[in-house]
DNA sequence: GTCTATAGACGGATAGAC
DNA sequence: GTCTATCCGTCTATAGAC
């Protein structure tokens, strides 16, 4: 690992015993930052390859260094992908927060696509970890999926079946419009090299991704068949 | 490969010289059953692991072969992953043909929507693979996606363009629309196991099924602001 | 905390008997 | 067409010098 500029911030440490504290500190940024390098480019590879298509030699050449500092960090392939995905699910647990029950239905599902879209843009690449683990089964997420989104899904369920009680929504399957919202929106994360074919386009610019944003908030708000209050 | 059934057909062979072409027959035969066999488990091995993580080994193991004969048929892994995206593409592009250009949109899209759906029901490993493929960057099948879902995906964009223009939808980007479909619909395969543990079901009957399909379809049809022509 | 070297299992692919 | 045995490369993980 390139330690020089990492370890700058030492550079003034005395004998006095007082700096044990600060070696201690010094230390912990160390292997903090060492740790966030690594599970930023082990979330590249196995994006690109999946589990078991992802070596631990790729991600160390990646990250540039040996193969061998990788299990010094994480003792195992599978406790290093188990923490890209804990990594991924916070920030999904960050959108969805966004999804809250106010008296206007409109605001809150187009906040949530927005939120959604904004996170597919900002970090496909755990997007895309996430759906290679679910379409291979989710056996190594079955615990987030049952302890954090099912009780996060339900609890939106009860508010749009509220929703629609209220005249504020056409009648539907709560849960059917919920994998309409994360089915399109991470669509544009997953499926980018489909996406960029199609268009022979490189890539969309921060302007085209607001407007194309903008076009899947519409598409879903008249899904929901929404009413004025 | 268990040939004991497979070659109960030819029992009744004599030495007549009119029994090559017969010979010729069941060969090809073997061949062909053999490949199929072998095409259908490697479908499911790559959609459980995508490519890198399958191993022939795994797919001569769930063919009940050994592994060399996996190599007498298909004389690499990627030649038999190719065979798999092809076969899976004929079928997405069966149900493509069903998106005609008739005078009624919320047909034509609602029986695309119905033949999707079947589809992810019908076959949902092919969905895997094919969305695996993809997610790891299209390296497999940018030919097919440049030269078959491309021209089809712009002749689609010219008729919708149409019926917005004769107001027979809300304006909006065709494309955005398509990619809510292909999301929506291969949700349902691609992502199973997800839908499994949120709902606490092992699978949906056939029934659920046909009413999940026109949730859907209604979700999708609200989204295009049909208007009656 | 970093690195080289290596153990031991498993990967794709092939040779050659039957 | 089928199968066993095997080549050779890469895999995960670890030992041990620095």
């Amino acid at each position: 690992m390139k330690t020089d500029d990492r370890q700058a911030d030492m550079t003034e440490h005395s004998d006095a015993p007082s700096d044990e504290p600060m070696l201690r500190r010094r230390k912990a940024h160390i292997r903090l930052s060492n740790e966030a390098h690594l599970l930023a480019c082990a979330e590249a590879v196995f994006a690109e390859r999946g589990f078991e298509g992802a070596s631990t030699a790729m991600i160390a050449e990646r990250a540039g260094v040996p193969k061998a500092n990788v299990h010094y960090y994480f003792p195992t392939k599978l406790a290093l992908y188990r923490r890209v995905l804990d990594d991924v699910f916070e920030e999904w647990h960050c959108a969805a927060d966004t999804f809250d029950s106010s008296d206007n239905p409109v605001e809150a599902i187009g906040g949530y696509v927005r939120a959604k879209m904004a996170l597919s843009q900002r970090r496909p690449l755990g997007s895309k970890v996430w759906a290679s683990e679910i379409i291979q089964g989710a056996t190594h997420m079955q615990d987030i999926l049952s302890e954090r989104v099912k009780p996060w899904m339900e609890s939106r369920v009860v508010v749009i079946n509220d929703w629609i009680a209220r005249g504020l929504l056409a009648p539907m399957d709560p849960r059917a419009l919920l994998y309409m919202i994360w089915a399109v929106t991470q669509h544009y994360a997953d499926f980018d090299a489909q996406i960029k074919t199609l268009s022979g386009k490189r890539a969309l610019s921060k302007k085209a991704f607001e407007a194309l944003t903008e076009e899947v908030v519409a598409l879903v708000i008249r899904a929901c068949g929404a009413k004025a209050p």
